[in-house]
DNA sequence: GCATTTTAGTTACAATTGAAACCACCCGCA
DNA sequence: TGCGGGTGGTTTCAATTGTAACTAAAATGC
């Protein structure tokens, strides 16, 4: 009498990462949208852009993990507000080249502090052991699910 | 002389537990989707009911921490599919009544090993120790999050 | 040097989503 | 009993998103 098969969504791991993953970035999202009006993908592209200048839209994509075409847009909005500059790599004319503008600038630099202010204030309830436990299981996990997808 | 505010994406929480719920969410994703043609919001939907039937779609909502109306819609298409039954409550005529069909309990019993496969070879890579860990923290973080959105 | 394939980025169209309005019903209270 | 406010659930409309097709420029291969 095998019955049914039993999921447990409340220990499921990917259902647990999934929800506490999303209402952190939400939480954080809404602080950005209501005083900056930025979208996630938009602060992403902006995040990585602050971190490291003059790349491409593909390298945006690639840091950010989300796809071409969502970059493409969040670049063409971010251009629209002046938050961003772009220019034409000389050696591949395909290839644009990013940066965040003076505009852009003074937002990142107001925002960058309030995301780590939440981060922090949320590893607050860690202790610095269960903080690096976290911080190696996460690379492992990621590491094991990079394998998972190329299967 | 402070320079500019300074993110570093690939350290950032947030950012990690997004990226890696993502991957694996959509890694999972897929095969349920390409197999049964169910969308992440129905097969959700379907994981709770496969464990507490008999609720209602706002208990839906909760226990998947999706919102309303998404569930309003993935219930109307499962509906549709024949995969759940729905009545109307007796003690309080607004609220539904929601449970699996035998239909969507065959696809239920399918996806189920499906999933809990997947968590597993991730979980391979962790050995119990870090199992462990990871489950308190993620407990932890869950708790100090839900503070955060009250405040 | 030219044809073929690949890559960066954009665009078009359809499908999905979210916010707000909405309906039906329940509850508290006078 | 009947009115005001709140809740469960659906619908509507606009905005966001994903997929596929497209353009332009490089890279590859002969």
């Amino acid at each position: 009498m095998p019955g049914h098969a039993l999921l447990e969504l409340e220990s499921f791991l990917p259902y647990r990462l999934s929800v506490l993953s999303n209402t952190l970035s939400q939480a954080i999202a809404r602080v950005y949208d209501k005083r900056f009006d930025l979208s996630v993908t938009e602060w992403r592209a902006m995040a990585v852009l602050g971190y490291r200048a003059d790349i491409s839209a593909r390298e945006v994509a690639e840091r950010t993990a989300m796809d071409k075409v969502a970059i493409s847009r969040a670049v063409a909005r971010l251009l629209k507000k002046d938050l961003i500059a772009r220019s034409t790599a000389r050696h591949d004319k395909r290839q644009s080249v990013l940066r965040l503008s003076a505009e852009g600038w003074k937002i990142y630099d107001q925002v960058v502090p309030l995301a780590l202010d939440h981060e922090k204030r949320l590893l607050a309830h860690l202790d610095a052991q269960e903080r690096e436990w976290l911080a190696r299981i996460l690379d492992t996990l990621w590491k094991a699910e990079q394998l998972e997808v190329k299967r």
